[in-house]
DNA sequence: CAAAGTAACTTGTATATACAAATTTATATA
DNA sequence: TATATAAATTTGTATATACAAGTTACTTTG
């Protein structure tokens, strides 16, 4: 069940990128949404404020919401999603090689990282991913076991998260990233095809669950040159 | 004037910081609260909707709202902030030096960004950046004079954004903002102690009035190994 | 005692209403 | 006509109420 207002909103997106509104115009009044809708104002309300924390709209007190070019070509890599997600919008263009994938005693870091107790085992995931026929990506995912049973090849070849959230009914919720520069290892030489470039970007994530467990630790290595992070951003 | 709901957000965020309400503690319920900052319900829902925004709590439909230690320690990188108010946080470490400031005919490639018409001009401002007395950040800010006029070396050394926002009394409200890695430039090793690094972590960044102009476009380049982009995020 | 069912509690959505604050439009005035 | 004033429009905040949906605690039942 979506609500009504998030209804709203996904219309109005679609709206905004197939072009029927487009960039400086003017939305309908709130009022005159919420006739158009049938809801009431409240209701457009919380439709025109998730648009506007995702860049799609601006709000003026007094004139109205005018609509932003900035969301409609670009799509953010800021937020919270999957390879898999942000690969449907790159077409046709990437591939997954899974590296390693296995249960694990943790070593000191991970288990340091994902808080755990003594005993508690690990999946390490480890997979490369190229874009273009590039092997630009390395990713080294950790998983608590205790919270994200049976993780198998198939799984690891497809998409983690949708594992997690349709197969196990689990709500990823919220995650701590933080991107850093670091000198190159050993293992990204050897996984990537790294060209010549001495650094990686790592961009490492702390991943929680809905009851604020903490089921992942996740190191997304980019060779530098194809590294690109879009976010918006309002000022409060 | 700010509203109750932003008064009781700044009282809660005072609590978790200060650590009267600590991390996994639980809030009192919606109802308990609206009791107790005798305001209706909905009036704490929109505090506490800030906060789980912003990462301070987690809401749980039919349990409560958690506490999280996220935010507590770190602040992030991430959103619209002006050095001056990062440099707040972290001591008495940093230093601004001004390299440079001037009106001028922009260049094609500034123009093109920040949309102007023929013979508008643009202050140029290029600022190094000490943290520890070594320079590791190169500013390079462009600013539509049009909107913007009357920037002085004493506004370049203090801060631009207090200078737009206390003295021209506008509102600065959202900025499109890109991460990349490039090589440095020669002005990047002129002007910094790249100390043999030979790439650069560069954010542009589009920044926006509340009326929707562009008014600057701003690169800033920092030395690869003193980068640090912290962000909390959602999963929508 | 264990399991099922019920009630109480907590957050999520939606409606309705009122007034404040900022902007725009229309009107009146000099 | 230009300017000041007032009215209408539009978004922002706050209150009050009702019910849905999820969780917890309790009671009943076998």
């Amino acid at each position: 069940m979506t609500s009504k207002y998030e209804k709203i909103y996904n219309e109005i997106v679609l709206l905004i990128q197939n072009g029927t509104l487009r960039a400086n115009a003017k939305l309908p009044s709130e009022n005159d949404l919420s006739e158009q809708y049938q809801v009431t104002r409240e209701t457009i309300r919380k439709a025109l404020k998730l648009l506007s924390e995702h860049g799609y709209i601006q709000k003026i007190q007094g004139k109205g919401s005018i609509v932003l070019d900035v969301n409609k070509y670009e799509f953010p890599i800021s937020g919270l999603v999957s390879f898999k997600e942000l690969a449907a919008k790159m077409g046709q263009r990437t591939r997954t090689e899974l590296v390693k994938l296995g249960l694990q005693v943790p070593s000191d870091f991970i288990k340091k990282q994902l808080k755990l107790e003594q005993s508690e085992k690990v999946w390490e995931v480890i997979r490369v991913r190229k874009i273009d026929d590039e092997k630009v990506i390395l990713d080294k995912d950790y998983l608590n076991e205790n919270l994200i049973p049976g993780v198998t090849v198939k799984v690891a070849q497809n998409s983690i998260y949708e594992f997690i959230e349709l197969e196990l009914g689990l709500v990823i919720s919220f995650a701590k990233k933080e991107i850093t520069v670091e000198e190159a290892t050993m293992e990204d030489r050897n996984l990537l095809d790294l060209e010549g470039y001495s650094s990686i970007v790592v961009v490492k994530s702390h991943v929680y669950l809905e009851d604020t467990s903490l089921f992942q630790y996740t190191e997304s290595r980019h060779r530098p040159d194809k590294f690109r992070f879009v976010d918006f951003a309002r000022r409060h």
